[in-house]
DNA sequence: CGGAATCCTTGAAGATACTG
DNA sequence: CAGTATCTTCAAGGATTCCG
């Protein structure tokens, strides 16, 4: 779950594309893009396909069981939900080898690397504003 | 659900994320902090959540049943808890007017504006690569 | 108007067992 | 090893009602 890129954006990134946000009026969109963006988004933002997604992107090449041992807390039920989705939508291939006891291995595709990549800003943003959100919340919390 | 900063960025973004990501070994992370990041993203990366913040970020300032109406087919209930919770994490501000009938205003922090922003990059890719999604499900259906 | 409280349904996900 | 199949649980979320 590293990310590597947070040292190689300016860190005022953020703070940039803030000031377009309030200066810019909002452009109008495709209504039937919308619904298939917000459909994109909520896949991609599920837990299991981003702890998937950004243990691919470090690791390379797995097998199943290696990916099921290194995302914690996922059944082997929901990993294969989960790695069948990701194939389906094209972010990684599945390749299995004709040998026994059966060996499958799973790889990110370019497709699914630029999703990783896609991904960043929210890392960084994560990251960044940590000790705000905590904050924020224990100050919430207190005045009941 | 406009996504204003989609003409500001050049195109290659991602690709060149994508090659640092290719040729860069992924730095060591905190792992308590990596499980306070996908709390997080977890957090925000819900459905409702995601469509509030992008709604505020547009219009401004609005009142609870303007939200209602605008965010389709979500209920009172979840709209209620989903601004209790963004208000918790600090990504905007409630202000109750002391008139009747009641009026509540809602409305992005610089906090919440910044979390927009940070969403851009998947935004982006999610347009980029709804074409290539859509032909990776029809190919992977198509072959049982 | 802007909620809180209640009940209720459904589907997501865990556990378990079995198999090519 | 890499799944599939089945059962079960459990909590997210919808519908409805009531209230300051």
């Amino acid at each position: 779950m590293a990310n590597p890129l947070q040292n190689r954006f300016h860190a005022d990134d953020i703070a940039q594309a803030e000031h377009y946000l309030a200066t810019e009026p909002p452009a109008e969109i495709d209504p039937r893009v919308e619904r298939l963006v917000n459909e994109l988004i909520g896949r991609i933002a599920d837990k299991w396909t981003l702890l998937v997604l950004e243990l691919l992107e470090e690791k390379g090449t797995l097998r199943f069981t290696a990916i099921g041992r290194q995302v914690d807390g996922i059944s082997q039920k929901m990993l294969t939900q989960t790695l069948r989705q990701m194939e389906r939508d094209g972010l990684l291939t599945r390749t299995v080898h004709p040998v026994v006891p059966p060996r499958v291995d799973y790889a990110l595709t370019p497709l699914g690397n630029s999703l990783s990549a896609a991904f960043c800003g929210v890392w960084m943003w994560a990251e960044r504003h940590l000790d705000t959100v905590e904050a924020a919340r224990a100050s919430f919390d207190a005045r009941d």
